[in-house]
RNA sequence: GGCGGUGUAGCUCAGUUGGCAGAGCAAGCGGCUCAUAAUCGCUGUGUCGCCGGUUCAAGUCCGGCCACCGCUACCA
């Protein structure tokens, strides 16, 4: 048993989150973390929703709100739709607990310490009419290089180069219209240069990390340059240097403050559990935490934050790094073990586009099907090494003819059978195990190690296979043995012994699919007699905040119950009843249906 | 422009150290009838994007090209 991290890619509270969003980071960290806690580690799973930046500011002003309130008002929505998935946080909070400032505070003030935080002078774009920060990309005008007129500020659509926004002509504003203004402005940077050797030497000792995303970091590391990590914005974590944390007009950038939140949430955790030091034994790189390990999930988009400037971030409070110094209050931390980064989900051919409409958000989604059916798409046909298109065509067919037809139709046919013709889990017949039912049984005992070491390596699409395949084994070896024909006085006992290795096997391969069908495992662990929590489920919960500000719902739960994984041999004259399907067979309708709901503009 | 990815059967995709091209679905034929008309067996099909190179042997390595996609770090 060791301790194990999975920290998860913080959805940006600015909207819902559609599913593309959670094939990304939702979905393949909770298989993983459900795996890993059945394998007998001590997870701990956090995330939250980030809510600081212009973006969330921006719609905030656009709807009279202030940004807290719609930080509120998206944070509850998120927390809701990742429940409704069944994603088995730990803690799943918000950047904007006092905790999580205190925490944002202490690793800025102890980077500027060591020497890895600097102030700069720059020039840089803000709205006259607000004072804020007009980021580059909220700057459009006409290209210097191609005249192209709606080039962004920091880079031209049209002949691709990158630009900088003093130089477009005719800048405006894509919020307001308004002509930016630009102005000199000191900020913080972030030494990442100081920290590359550090960086090279510590990715040359990873592997098994997907190869696209290991080789993307390296290329990232020849040209580090330092990073801007404060903002003219009301709307952030305060600076904590004398002079500047009561000014009204700069504030610590989102993707600073939203990375540390790993380790906020880990601390918050902990200070919730009662023993506030317990997040040390996922963290502390000196300590008891020494052999734990770290899986960060999130989608492309998100791999030079979590590879080179999460990691700088964490070298520079532990010390290390060209200018030496000395660790934190918190002591030196542990580094990722691995960056495991998804690719994307398009929609019908198509970039995911929630003002074009193309787009099906999470909780329209779990209004219509269940939160397995989605889950099993996403295992066994997301983005995990490649971009994956997903069709309501190949949902329909995915879940009516591999879900339904022969996963649930195995659990129906094995069990309806054992219902009516003995009314309880029969026993093996005194002749014993024929050849067909023991290579059966090795085939489902195998899969524990061959899906386990496939999830381990991040692999999921290939595990969820594997395990089907023991479904499809089942599928044939009672159509071989078929029990039906075995009614006769003289073959019950022979009748019996099918049913029994039939339910054992589905017991089996109800394990083996318990980390990505979460719901309808515990369904199918209940139809076979079974008792109590199978596969333990998030909870919301109402807290206040640990620091005096105001409470907020959070994701949490006990996921210390629950199977192993492991085969557990079916207990015999467990009484059976006639089993209710446990997944729904969709109509071919839904697709039309759903089509006439995505927008048709390109 | 730079970096990265993708291009394999009608469709969706596997092919992790180079060794006679795979799975699922769809299609056709047959079996079974326990099961949500579910299931089981059998049957085909591929210039592995294009050109060239290395090698006894390349989908797999190297070079070039074409097409599509993503990122390009102040949108998160």
């Amino acid at each position: 048993m060791s301790h194990v991290l999975t920290a998860v890619a913080w959805p940006y509270a600015n909207g819902p989150r559609h599913i593309g969003h959670v094939s990304g980071f939702g979905v393949p960290s909770d298989v993983f973390s459900r795996y890993m806690r059945m394998a007998g580690h001590d997870v701990l799973m956090v995330s939250g929703t980030d809510e600081h930046g212009t973006p969330i500011q921006v719609q905030a002003d656009a709807e009279g709100l202030s940004p807290r309130e719609l930080a509120d008002r998206y944070n509850r929505v998120i927390v809701e739709d990742l429940h409704g998935l069944g994603l088995s946080y730990d803690l799943f909070t918000r950047t904007t607990t006092g905790n999580h400032y205190q925490v944002v505070q202490d690793v800025f003030d102890t980077l500027y310490r060591n020497g890895y935080i600097v102030a700069k002078t720059t020039l840089g774009a803000i709205s006259p009419s607000t004072g804020r920060t007009l980021p580059d990309r909220y700057i459009e005008g006409t290209c210097p290089i191609c005249g192209y007129g709606s080039a962004r500020g920091d880079q031209c659509d049209n002949c691709g180069n990158q630009l900088d926004p003093e130089q477009l002509i005719n800048p405006r504003s894509r919020i307001n219209g308004e002509t930016p203004e630009f102005v000199e402005t000191e900020h913080f940077f972030l030494d990442l240069p100081a920290f590359a050797e550090a960086l090279g030497s510590w990715l040359d000792t990873r592997d098994g990390w997907r190869p696209n995303v290991l080789r993307f970091s390296r290329n990232l590391l020849d040209e580090l340059q330092p990073r801007a990590i404060t903002r003219d914005l009301e709307w952030g974590v305060p600076i904590p240097l004398e002079g500047w944390s009561g000014r009204g007009d700069k504030r610590i950038y989102v993707w600073f403050d939203a990375v540390i939140g790993y380790l906020s949430a880990s601390i918050e955790w902990a200070r919730r559990t009662g023993s506030p030091d317990a997040w040390r034994r996922w963290w502390s790189a000196d300590g008891e935490g020494k052999d734990a390990s770290a899986y960060y999930f999130m989608g492309k988009d998100n791999i030079v934050f979590h590879s080179v400037i999460w990691p700088a971030i964490l070298l520079g409070y532990s010390g290390f790094g060209a200018h030496d110094g000395t660790p934190g209050p918190l002591g030196p931390l542990n580094l990722p073990t691995e960056v495991v980064s998804s690719e994307f989900l398009t929609m019908e051919g198509r970039k995911f586009s929630s003002s074009r409409q193309v787009v099906i958000f999470v909780r329209e989604f779990l209004a219509r099907y269940d939160a397995d059916a989605l889950r099993y798409f996403i295992s066994v046909a997301g983005p995990e090494s490649q971009d994956t298109d997903f069709t309501w065509a190949e949902f329909l067919r995915r879940n009516n003819d591999e879900l339904v037809a022969g996963w649930g139709n195995l659990v129906n046919r094995s069990i309806s059978m054992a219902a009516k013709n003995v009314g309880a889990v029969p026993p093996v017949a005194e002749a014993g195990l024929t050849e067909a039912d023991r290579a059966l049984l090795e085939v489902a005992r195998t899969g524990f190690a061959t899906v386990g070491q496939l999830i381990e390596k991040h692999r999921q699409k290939h595990a969820i296979g594997e395990a089907m395949k023991v479904v499809a084994e089942a599928n044939r070896y009672l159509s071989e043995q078929a029990p039906w024909k075995l009614k006769a006085e003289a073959d019950r006992p022979r009748m019996g012994t099918i049913l029994h290795v039939a339910l054992q096997v589905v017991s089996d391969a109800n394990t083996l699919l318990t980390p990505f069908l979460p719901h309808s495992a515990q369904k199918v662990h209940e139809l076979l007699g079974g008792t109590g929590v199978h596969a333990p489920m998030p909870a919301i919960e109402v807290v206040s905040d640990l620091d005096g500000g105001p409470s907020y719902p959070v994701l949490t739960g006990d996921y210390g119950v629950g199977a192993r994984w492991e085969s557990v041999p079916l207990e015999v004259g467990r009484e059976l009843r006639p089993p209710k399907p446990v997944f729904r067979k969709l109509d071919p309708s839904i697709v039309d249906e759903e089509l006439a709901r995505l927008g048709q503009s390109a």
